[in-house]
DNA sequence: TAGTGGTCTAGACCACGGG
DNA sequence: CCGTGGTCTAGACCACTAT
């Protein structure tokens, strides 16, 4: 009964579920089978379920809880990179107040392929967003975002006037992988006057490409003054 | 013999062996005793000792091989975010020609903490080192380093006047973890001098500090031009 | 209280690859 | 060849906690 096709029961089982989480079958909270019902789908014992499930926590992709079961967890990145830019969550933890506020927004279609770092395929309809993060009133970070449509056409009848688009979009398509560059530059005349620094000041850039399955969700750019910004990270041998 | 020492057997296992690799007593490439060999040190079954192991290996402490055995695996650090940070690396990887230019060597003894953003204890003997990092004769980085110098004592018969510090201290100090800070700022009249650009320009700058065992080992700051260099990481849910 | 995960056992067969 | 890791079993007892 030893399966042996080329992956072992255990890895079969992590690629399942890992798909269906990456695919969005599964989301955030979601309730995965308990170890019993699974040895009754796979036909093994319970420790080889448990091997698989219990990767899948050290991954960070489930969490498990006795007697509760097994759950879908919420993305890494919301708690690697992403902790140091949710900038709600921020403020709230230093007892400050948080606002959005939305700058621009228009949809366009691409002709030519952007000619950002990024290579987004032409004719893709997308949506602009231009807007600022503020803490205290003190503007955090100008962020430049652009939604692809295709993928997620939800966004185009949602209200970002007060809602930044960062933390709606983790909703709609959770599990997504992303591609960060981080970069310094200085402000242009009218960069600086939407961040109320001197222009020619210092910036700290973020570029973020984020994909699911190979299709580019979104892409931002979050321009932060030098002087108010940096990013924080924590790196050993065990856990990156 | 089920042992329930607060922690199970398999973390004490997983513990012990981690704290060996960290403590320095075993080095990047000593072999780990065999499942049998440890299964007769802890009394326990293979499959407990293997658990361990492989949990070791998930997160790139050690490397299994068969017939071969276990052994401690190189520094993660080295394969994350280093790699974006190794000149020499990156030079040889485009066919390009590097060097490292030691600029000022001194010691110091610590009569206050430090002012920057990272604690040190007052009366450590530093070695500090300032060099600048070429690629194909252009200033890629300034490195402004601080070594503690009773963490590592070699460091003060060692020649850094053609040898980055930053390669040497991995081969010594193996498995330390660190704290990255990126941040950004314009160049002073010394630094611009010194990078071959333009006084006011952007700067991309890393503070690293990196520890052992709550033992602070190294603190360097890596100056870049803007214009020449960004950094760049990819996340994702499955592994960070 | 009952269901869930956490842990552990004492075996077993197999695949790999260094000696 | 044969020691090593890779995998798997069919149980077992325990700890935790939601209900």
């Amino acid at each position: 009964m030893t399966g042996q096709a080329a992956v072992s029961f255990h890895q079969r089982i992590y690629g399942d579920i890992e798909r269906r989480v990456l695919n969005g079958e599964l989301r955030p909270g979601d309730r995965i089978p308990s170890e019993h019902e699974l040895m009754a789908v796979y036909g093994c014992s319970r420790m080889t379920v448990s091997k698989a499930l219990t990767a899948l926590a050290a991954a960070g992709m489930i969490e498990r809880r006795r007697r509760a079961g097994s759950f879908v967890a919420r993305p890494r990145i919301e708690r690697t990179v992403m902790e140091i830019q949710d900038f709600a969550v921020e403020a709230a933890r230093a007892g400050q107040s948080y606002a959005y506020r939305l700058l621009a927004r228009r949809i366009e279609r691409l002709a030519e392929a952007e000619g950002s770092a990024f290579p987004v395929p032409a004719g893709t309809e997308v949506l602009r967003l231009d807007g600022l993060h503020q803490i205290d009133g003190v503007v955090m970070a100008l962020e430049r975002r652009s939604v692809m449509l295709d993928a997620v056409p939800h966004a185009r009848e949602t209200d970002f006037t007060t809602t930044a688009p960062g933390r709606w979009l983790l909703q709609q398509v959770p599990w997504s992988d992303a591609v960060h560059v981080i970069s310094a530059d200085l402000a242009d005349a009218a960069t600086a006057r939407l961040l109320g620094v001197d222009k020619g000041s210092a910036l700290l850039v973020l570029d973020r490409e984020t994909r699911q399955t190979a299709l580019t969700i979104t892409q931002v750019r979050l321009i932060h003054p030098a002087a108010l910004y940096r990013f924080v990270g924590h790196f050993n041998p065990g856990n990156g």
